[in-house]
DNA sequence: TCAACCCTCGACCAGCGGTTGAGGCCGCCA
DNA sequence: TGGCGGCCTCAACCGCTGGTCGAGGGTTGA
């Protein structure tokens, strides 16, 4: 149960967890017997509260205060206090490995990809000839926001999108096998073994990592 | 002399700048009896550390390393980190999915191994025979645990550790990409490459997931 | 000369963000 | 059915940050 999160991001203990509970910023049901069940918001949650913490340094006083203006309906900035609802900015929300999150639900441009993200028109043509991000209709989703961003960050380390393409290849191995166990249609279990495949290679690009 | 500083900002104390002075973020001159003398420059430094903590909650550190940038010659930004030389990431830069943890300096042993996993001999053997765990002398490491759990569960959906080879290719790959970028020595930009790899996998997992 | 202000240096302190450990319940597997 | 790992709570403890305080002493100016 623990172990899910844990690998999901691997700083979080279950002390730190529980800490998280008791300041207010996280409150997962509880089963029957009083155990914490994280549902995906919850995840979603602390994954807002880890990278507020480690990106921008917020006290989790401040954290707290942002989520609480998050439930309220307003949305999330990405450094600074919770702005008023605006048109669309996905920017700076929570960045989840979270394979039930509604992001796949979005549905945006060209140009509020670009702006989520904070990237190019060049970049991003580059990363759609190498169909590392690929609109459905003529829309994108949250997910490409994610690809984009990273893609950006590699960037700054001299690495280019068709550098990236075995990533792309990776990925689409890695579908094809999790549709042979599960179907072709989109399931929980579609969703536990995408994230149980992002774990496995995880761990193994870690344990090859140079010493 | 001080009194200057204190008109304009109401909660610095004597012991406060002494305390600054003391950390290195302000070096003001001296008079020849020792006094402190505040040059304008000074001031505006100190009104930067200032508007900084209190505005951004930024710790001290991360305000040191900002000024001792600008003093290289960076961008000075109102009420931000200077810039770096070409367009940054906004926020959200570095990420960690723990790649520096010490779980690597673990050194189990094979029962050790199969113990923590929960997997039989059998498994480990397949696991091995593919190079999905790799011991480093006769020792595992805490990877190696994560590995082989995910790799049972795998095996509950009928993936037999056969299946996972390319996982194993696309790690190598990507561990080379970023050998390629950062060089053969284990630095903390390593551990951010690989960090930002397995996000962009994760990432383009769950973009490629059927819908 | 003396009050008012500055100096240094070491001790001390409060709050934050957790960790640790004791003592106990839950649930599964042998 | 009992043993064991994992989760639970609650209280104590911990290390780091960001200072404050006080003793002991020099400087300045009326």
């Amino acid at each position: 149960m623990l172990q899910v999160l844990q690998a999901e991001f691997a700083d979080v203990t279950i002390s730190k967890i529980r800490f998280l509970e008791a300041e207010g910023l996280v409150t997962p049901a509880r089963t029957a017997a009083g155990y914490r069940k994280f549902s995906a918001s919850d995840v979603e949650r602390l994954r807002y509260v880890l990278t507020a913490q480690r990106d921008q340094y917020l006290p989790l006083k401040v954290i707290k205060e942002h989520l609480g203006a998050m439930d309220r309906g307003l949305r999330p900035t990405p450094g600074g206090p919770p702005a008023a609802p605006q048109a669309a900015e996905p920017a700076g929300l929570p960045v989840a490995e979270d394979f039930g999150a509604d992001r796949t639900e979005l549905k945006l441009t060209r140009e509020e990809l670009r702006a989520a993200a904070g990237i190019d028109e060049a970049l991003l043509e580059q990363l759609e000839s190498h169909q590392l991000i690929v609109a459905r209709g003529n829309h994108y989703d949250g997910d490409a926001i994610l690809v984009a961003k990273a893609a950006a960050q590699f960037g700054q380390y001299g690495v280019e999108p068709r550098h990236l393409r075995p990533f792309r290849a990776a990925a689409d191995r890695e579908v094809g096998l999790i549709e042979q166990v599960t179907g072709p249609r989109r399931t929980e279990r579609t969703q536990e073994l995408a994230a149980l495949a992002v774990r496995l290679h995880a761990a193994l690009v870690r344990s090859r990592l140079p010493r």
